[in-house]
RNA sequence: AGAGUGGGCUGGGUGGCCGCUGGUGUUAUGCUGUUUGCAGAUUUUAACACUGGAGGAAAGUCCGGGCUCCAAAAAGCAAGAUGCCGGGUAACUCCCGGCGGGGGCAACCCUAGGGACAGUGCCACAGAAAACAGACCGCCGGACUAGUUUAUCUUCCGGUAAGGGUGAAAAGGUGCGGUAAGAGCGCACCGCGUUUUCCGGUAACGGAAACGGCAAGGUAAACCCCGUCUGGAGCAAGACCAAAUAGGGGGACGUUUAGGGCUGCUAUGUCCAGUUCCCGGGUAGGUCGCACGAGGUGCUUGGUAACAAGUACCCAAGAUGAAUGGUCACCACCUGACUAGCAAUAGUCAGGAACAGAACCCGGCUUACAGGCCCGCUCUUUUU
RNA sequence: GCGCCCGUAGCUCAGCUGGAUAGAGCAUUUGGCUACGAACCAAAAGGUCGGACGUUCGAAUCGUUCCGGGCGUA
């Protein structure tokens, strides 16, 4: 049962993306802010929320657009698989620092597990 | 076999699990209407099923067009682009064929290649002289007999451009004749020129003849002249729907104790504030534009070719804080190590696998690129 | 998408328009001055002029193209 839960919670449709501009400034304004070499992340814990919302910026300066699409699928990969552990009023912006252009994928990934571990429960 | 040269194709594959996104269908749900049974739509959200989902350069944004809006009689000026000839195309700084020039033994490659008697500018250093040519050293003749011992040298006058040295470039090259010395001064060959003639070619141009003793440097990717082309902006174009807030226009109320101004005051009237209703503009946001097009593939015909015409079949991504992915296994490829083997090779392990991501669409150009495959041609060597 | 600018010594720049010596300041090194240092004085070294191709007798400069960096605007 607990298995066939979190298997569903996998998804990452639109609602859960963070589509607009006003939110964006909404949580890189007064967000909890952290940092990791290659990331900065803004948390935002409201009050009401259906489902944790993640949003990104991944600036030209990190790299071309291979390589920005690629640091995109890698963040939206693992927000995808560890969604079900966070709070569903949860919201957050990943920022990409330059580094993360020469970074592979599986170092990102352990850099962001690094930095979501205390928001999981 | 080696070296070289031209062109074309490809850009890993299969499967499992978990995802993203477009379309279609079914079910549920939301919305609107409602006679509360249901019905409707330019269909909200979810689940399930089927199905589509990056490139040869999607890149750089260097050109050309379609499309949309704005402006606008035409022409001209300005500015920019372009420049051998012919053809192709919607158009082109593109492509095809040819010509001239340059490089290479060759295949082949490169070539912004109109005009320098329309005008202006520039050409350092060196050198006598660098642009209406000129005369430094020379060569030759003469003069005064000026200096000096004849010779010779110096000085002056004149004729020359053969030789010298400088330079990227200095009034065509070689030979013979000729001359005081020389010189296209004359001749032969080569080169050059021609508002000449003939032949070939649509043309650029090529060939031949005749004539001219030879024309007066280069630079126009210096200004410029001549011919040709170009209206401007761009899908964030543009069209439609349309919150919140502020503001605009119009209508009604504006009264009894209830705001302010106007005629001296009051009443009345009128204007404003205020309240309320309506209207249009318009921001965030959304929908369309937006995937059937100068479309693709095959065949036939015309053409050397680029390409065109005809015909048959096909529909092949449509995102928008921006999808086309992640992970695992196997196969194929490359590299390294180890093991077996004389070797070819086989096995195991580890690593690698390029350049690069649609953003309105199309035609080019340019640049980047691991590896693999195919075809044509040239030269050298060897064998038959 | 459109428009524009800049790449020259380790750093900041001039020279480019109008073609012929690659220069200035700071920094570096050496020497002098000083008991020693700073300052000062003198000298030296340091450049594929972002790369490639072309035009020209000759390219930092002109043309084409690529690379890197920056800005404006809707």
């Amino acid at each position: 049962m607990n298995n066939l839960l979190s298997a569903s919670k996998q998804k990452f449709t639109k609602s859960a993306r963070i589509l607009n501009s006003a939110d964006y400034r909404r949580i890189t304004g007064p967000g909890r802010k952290s940092v990791s070499p290659h990331f900065l992340l803004f948390v935002l814990v409201g009050t009401d929320g259906s489902e944790p919302r993640l949003g990104m910026t991944v600036s030209k300066k990190v790299g071309n657009a291979v390589v920005r699409n690629r640091i995109k699928r890698t963040i939206r990969e693992f927000f995808r698989k560890n969604r079900f552990r966070l709070d569903p009023s949860f919201e957050c912006v990943v920022i990409a620092r330059p580094r993360a252009g020469k970074s592979s994928s599986a170092e990102l990934t352990i850099s962001l597990s690094k930095l979501f571990r205390s928001y999981e429960h």
